[in-house]
DNA sequence: TTATATCCTACTAACTTGGTAGGATAAATA
DNA sequence: TATTTATCCTACCAAGTTAGTAGGATATAA
């Protein structure tokens, strides 16, 4: 399950790259516009800014702007940056690999096949989920 | 992630399903061979007995036997029973539905249908691992 | 100089995870 | 029938995570 960071934090980026003539956007009023609490979300997009996915300005009619394009970001990326990893097991995870502990042998491991598998099938989703492919949906929806 | 208990369960049952001419099989037993917490493992095992997946005997020469032939039990199943749904969005899962607070509007969602996809390919690879098919990997692999 | 932004540090309540402790109950066997 | 060896059941607990809040420092446009 995402976590209502990453949920926030996807919400958040669908509205700033919609309205990418109005850049830079306010805390308080993606805060408003999204429900998402000021607090919370100051948070969540310093987070976002620190990892280079957004810019900010600082001072009066400062804000918050994509830092590329909304084919270039991706939920993948997102959901790491507050979820960690997204495979099954850490052992099949490229970015944040981990042994498994309860695993006798992982070269014969039964699960870790599926598990890459499954990991594999859900990036490659992931990937593709950019944020001009989610708005596309979206407005696709609407109709 | 799939949490410990979870992965702790899927190796006692692998274990239980291989060895199934000495069945039943003791949770001390299970515990020493699958380095499990004892008294961890016998409340695992609880569960799965609950969810009608084990048989138990009490008793002496008593213990845990599987409930089904391996192939009839699969990953999906015990990771639903300890972990709960497996979809990203609690709207997008067919035995855990929920709203998601912070949507504004489920039918036009951008990111539901992508949970909905990734869903649907990750439970059919789950629901395809029964413990027949993990047993056979294993073989494989130690080959 | 003032209004309005972001930036930064610290705190916290509630929940989940990964266990442990101790005894009640049931059944096989001597 | 007593003993041994299982499961069953209730209660507890430490550590970590999640979803926030509080309060002020800093920067910038007008």
């Amino acid at each position: 399950m995402l976590s209502k960071k990453t949920k926030y934090a996807i919400n958040a980026l669908v509205y700033i790259a919609k309205n990418k003539d109005e850049q830079p956007i306010s805390v308080s009023r993606i805060s408003e516009e999204q429900n998402i609490p000021l607090k919370f979300l100051e948070s969540i997009l310093t987070e976002l800014k620190n990892a280079r996915i957004l810019n900010s300005t600082k001072g009066k009619y400062g804000g918050y702007s994509l830092n590329a394009t909304p084919d270039e970001i991706h939920m993948a990326k997102v959901m790491r940056l507050f979820d960690g990893a997204i495979a099954l097991l850490p052992c099949v995870t490229y970015e944040f690999y981990e042994r498994c502990e309860e695993c006798v042998d992982e070269e014969t491991c039964g699960i870790r096949q599926i598990a890459m598998e499954i990991r594999n099938e859900t990036v490659k989703r992931l990937k593709a989920a950019t944020f001009a492919d989610i708005i596309k949906r979206e407005k696709k929806l609407k109709k």
